[in-house]
DNA sequence: AAACAGGCCTAAA
DNA sequence: TTTAGGCCTGTT
């Protein structure tokens, strides 16, 4: 029943089944919180799993696949996950192939004051997911001058409607729905044109998500060239298309290609950094890690409004 | 009921 | 180069 436990990298995991149910545990996870990372804002399909027996749990999509994220202690649990799934794509996925604690370090070297040492500690076991760029890009676009449950509720809407139907029956204990779809393609999206987009509520952004889909299905906008480059040259270009400005082209970088020098400035963070640095203050000096600290700060920002 | 929401585009100085 | 409106829609 219980397989062998491994090595993946600096973790030890193993692959069980339960029912039928693939899943795997991964052990000694340091301070990973699994409600602050699915929830501070970064991501748009996950959910808390009702009735979980978990300290934590929360579930959704991710690379067409239904799973579920569970933590005791320092053990993460995965459900409906292989070794396969978790070596090529939740390990990353996750942040686990990032050093918090070399990152929490080098941005407390780099800023010591009060206020950044508080919101780390706020925002303590957030890992920034490493999330498909497509997805990011067109989550983001869909997000502007918009609100966080209407967003979650056109991408709802924008999957069902045209992306690929998920066999998630055997996840019912873990939230999963009657009917659950991944993120469409570049070409779905494409195909349901504009008037196909004006009916998904999405209002003046369906132009913008449009010509993202258009460009990339077409490779004028290619995403995996995008991401093998810097961070500034990643912006540059994402940018091009119509209706990604700089904030969604940061959090595209950011959140879907692991560009973590990147830094979005919204408005909670320009709150923040009007409030508390320098009146010119310029995030750069945050270091290669800036886009995590902007998250802490977000995480604090939007902390009970 | 008017204002606002994790922006961006366009037009005008 | 910087700044003010306007924009779809839903919620408060």
């Amino acid at each position: 029943m219980i397989s062998e436990q491994k090595k993946c990298f600096e973790y030890e995991i193993s692959e069980k089944r339960e029912e039928n149910i693939t899943y795997i545990d991964v052990w000694d996870v340091e301070g990973f919180s699994v409600s602050k990372t699915f929830d501070c804002g970064q991501c748009f399909r996950f959910r808390p799993v009702e009735g979980s027996l978990h300290e934590e749990e929360f579930s959704g999509v991710v690379f067409g696949r239904f799973i579920s994220v569970a933590r005791d202690g320092d053990r993460l649990r995965i459900y409906n996950c292989d070794e396969t799934f978790f070596k090529e794509r939740l390990y990353c996925y996750l942040g686990l192939c990032d050093d918090y604690r070399a990152i929490r370090q080098d941005i407390a070297n780099r800023c010591p004051t009060e206020y950044m040492l508080s919101v780390m500690e706020n925002g303590e076991g957030i890992r920034i997911l490493r999330q498909d760029s497509w997805e990011a890009l067109c989550s983001f676009i869909i997000s502007q001058n918009n609100n966080i449950a209407r967003i979650k509720k056109i991408i709802n809407a924008l999957c069902q409607k045209c992306g690929e139907e998920i066999d998630a029956s055997f996840m019912t204990e873990h939230g999963a729905s009657e009917k659950e779809f991944a993120f469409p393609s570049p070409e779905a999206v494409m195909a349901l044109g504009i008037d196909g987009l004006r009916e998904l509520r999405v209002g003046f952004r369906a132009s913008y998500i449009y010509d993202g889909a258009r460009r990339v299905a077409y490779g004028e906008t290619d995403l995996t060239k995008i991401q093998k480059s810097d961070w500034q040259t990643a912006i540059s270009e994402l940018t091009k298309i119509r209706g990604v400005g700089l904030k969604v082209a940061s959090c595209t970088a950011l959140f879907g290609m692991a560009k973590l020098e990147a830094f979005p400035i919204d408005v909670w963070i320009r709150r923040m950094l009007d409030e508390h640095f320098p009146k010119d203050f310029d995030p750069l000096l945050l270091g290669e890690y800036a886009g995590i600290a902007q998250q802490y700060m977000f995480y604090s920002a939007t902390l009970k409004k």
